[in-house]
RNA sequence: UGCUCAGUGGCACAAUGGUACUGCGUCCGACUGUUAAUCGGAAGUGUGUAGGUUCGAUUCCUACCUGAGCAGCCA
C-alpha cells in the first residue's frame, strides 16, 4: 500500500493508500464521522461510516482529540461534498501520538493569544498558507536572480559598524569590542559587484527601530542585488520583472493556498503587467497636493501619502529621485539637479508601503569620502567602501526587497507579523 | 516615544454602584454527509497590579504594568 501526501490525492483516486496526518477538528454523528485531516501538505477530510468500519474503529475515531497524530488508511473518493474535491473513506485508524486539551480552539482568538502559541498556530490554515507562499517566494528568488547570471553572495550578519549611520541598531558584545547586528549588506553587495559583476545577498536584517505598525518588524528577511555596469533606469527594469515574476510564480503554484486565503487571483494578474507606473518625486509632491495632503518638497512620504500614491495607479509605482537630504550617503547625485538623487522607492499597492528601495551608487571617491564624513560617519570604518572607489569604480545601481513586505502584500495579510514564522517584534521575543 | 483604546473562567465576549450573561473548548448523551456541524445535560474558575472614594467597586478616581491600533522611522 502506497503511502500519500494529502494534496497528491487526486492521483490516487479509488485506491488504498496510507497517510499520515494530524487531526485538526471533528464531528461526528451515530453513524458517520468526519475527521479533518492535515500532513503537511494540504487540508482534507477522512470519512468514518460506523457500518462499514465497524465498532472498534468508529469509536476510536470518535475518540480522538484535536491534534492528535494519527495513520490512516483507505481509499480516496473523488466528492463534491468535500472542500478539498475530494476525501479519504476510513478503513483504519492508528493513534501514534495522542492530544489533549489543545489550545487553539475552532473559534476565534486574538492576536496576543495566537503569538503566543505561534508554535502551534503554525500548523492552521492561515500560517500553513501564508509560509507555503513564502516559500514561493524565496524559491523564486533565486530562480530568478540565477537565470538572469546572479551570483548568490552572503554579508555578514555580524558588522563592526552602522552601515547607514543613523538607523539604530543591536548592539551586541564581541570578545570585548561592540559589534552590531547587520541593518543592511548593501555596502557588501557593492564589493561583490566589483567581484563578480552581478551579486544578491539575501539574509535576515536587523532594525532596533521602536516601530509598532502593522508593516515593521525588528528582525525580517531582505533581498540585495547589486549590478556593475548598471545604471539606475536599467535596475528598475530589472526590479518589476523580479516583481512580476514573483507574483506570477504564486499565482501559477500557489493556487490553493490563494484560495484557503480568499486572495483574488484577478487582482493580483495586474501586478504582472509591465511596465509600473513611475513618477517623479516632484511629480508626486504636487499630485499630493492637488489631492489634499498636507506635504512640502523635501519632505519623506509617510503612511498615507504612500497608500495614496499606490492605490492611484492600481499597481505598484516606482517614486523617482527622492530629495538627496533624506536618502542615504551613497547614492548617486542627479546629472543635472543637486538636490535630488537617483533613487527609486517601488510602493505597493493596496496600502502596504514601500516594499523595494533602491538606487544608483556614486562612482565618486572623493564625494563619497566628503557625505561620509558630512554625516558625522567614521571614515576608517568606511575606507573598505572607499576602495571600491579607487580601484576600479564603474557605474552601479541595486536595491532591497523586503521579503516580508512581500509576503504581506502578495498574500493580502493585514499584518507583516503573520508573514514571518516566529516574529520579533517592539513587544515579541517569544517564542 | 506620542496619541487613542483595551485588560472579566483555558479561549472569545456581556453586564448593573449590590460578588457576573453567553458561546467555544472540556466531560456525559443523541444524531447516516458534516463544513467554526447541530441538539440535550454537567463541571469549572472569578473582573491586570497597588492605592483611593463608598455601607458596598467589574463599574467611579489616581498611579503603575501589559497589550493592541495609529503616527514617526524604514524594507
Amino acid at each position: 500500500m502506497q503511502k500519500i501526501n494529502i494534496i497528491d490525492a487526486a492521483r490516487h483516486v479509488e485506491e488504498e493508500v496510507e497517510i499520515g496526518a494530524w487531526l485538526t477538528n471533528k464531528r461526528s454523528s451515530g453513524k458517520i464521522a468526519f475527521l479533518q485531516l492535515r500532513d503537511g501538505s494540504a487540508f482534507f477530510q477522512g470519512v468514518v461510516v460506523k457500518a462499514k468500519v465497524g465498532e472498534e474503529v468508529f469509536e476510536l475515531a470518535k475518540e480522538l482529540k484535536q491534534e492528535a497524530a494519527i495513520k490512516v488508511v483507505g481509499i480516496i473518493h473523488e466528492d463534491k461534498r468535500s472542500h478539498f474535491g475530494y476525501e479519504i473513506e476510513v478503513t483504519k485508524i492508528i493513534e501514534i501520538g495522542s492530544s489533549d486539551e489543545y489550545p487553539i480552539t475552532p473559534k476565534e482568538h486574538g492576536t496576543d493569544f495566537l503569538m503566543d502559541h505561534r508554535h502551534l498556530y503554525l500548523r492552521h490554515q492561515k500560517p500553513f498558507a501564508i509560509m507555503k507562499i513564502r516559500n514561493e517566494l524565496i524559491r523564486a528568488t533565486y530562480e530568478f536572480f540565477n537565470k538572469e547570471g546572479f551570483t548568490k553572495l552572503d554579508a555578514p550578519i555580524l558588522t563592526g559598524s552602522a552601515p547607514e549611520g543613523t538607523t539604530e541598531l543591536f548592539e551586541t558584545d564581541y570578545f570585548g569590542q561592540s559589534a552590531y547586528l547587520s541593518q543592511t549588506g548593501q555596502l557588501y553587495a557593492e564589493a561583490g559587484a566589483m567581484a563578480y559583476g552581478k551579486v544578491f545577498t539575501f539574509g535576515p536584517t536587523f532594525r532596533a527601530e521602536k516601530s509598532k505598525t502593522r508593516r515593521h518588524l525588528t528582525e525580517f528577511w531582505m533581498i540585495e542585488p547589486e549590478m556593475a555596469w548598471t545604471t539606475q533606469e536599467e535596475s528598475l527594469v530589472i526590479q518589476e520583472k523580479y516583481i512580476a515574476f514573483l507574483v506570477q510564480n504564486v499565482i501559477d503554484h500557489n493556487a490553493y493556498e490563494l484560495k484557503l486565503l480568499d486572495r483574488d487571483i484577478d487582482i493580483l494578474r495586474k501586478y504582472t503587467q509591465l511596465p509600473f507606473p513611475r513618477l517623479s518625486y516632484d511629480d508626486a509632491v504636487t499630485l499630493l497636493k492637488d489631492n489634499g495632503f498636507d506635504v512640502e518638497w523635501g519632505v519623506d512620504f509617510g503612511s498615507p501619502e504612500e497608500t495614496f500614491l499606490a492605490n492611484h495607479f492600481e499597481k505598484p509605482v516606482f517614486i523617482i529621485n527622492f530629495p538627496k537630504a533624506i536618502k542615504a550617503f551613497y547614492m548617486k547625485r542627479h546629472p543635472s539637479r543637486d538636490d535630488v538623487v537617483v533613487s527609486a522607492d517601488l510602493l505597493a499597492p493596496e496600502g502596504y508601503g514601500e516594499i523595494i528601495g533602491g538606487s544608483e551608487r556614486d562612482t565618486d571617491y572623493e564625494y563619497l569620502k566628503e557625505r561620509i564624513e558630512e554625516q558625522g560617519l567614521s571614515l576608517a570604518e568606511y575606507q573598505w567602501y572607499l576602495d571600491l572607489r579607487q580601484y576600479g569604480s564603474v557605474p552601479h545601481s541595486g536595491f532591497g526587497l523586503g521579503l516580508e513586505r512581500a509576503v504581506t502584500w502578495i498574500t493580502g495579510t493585514e499584518h507583516i507579523r503573520e508573514a514571518i514564522p516566529f516574529p520579533r517584534t517592539l513587544n515579541r521575543l517569544r517564542p
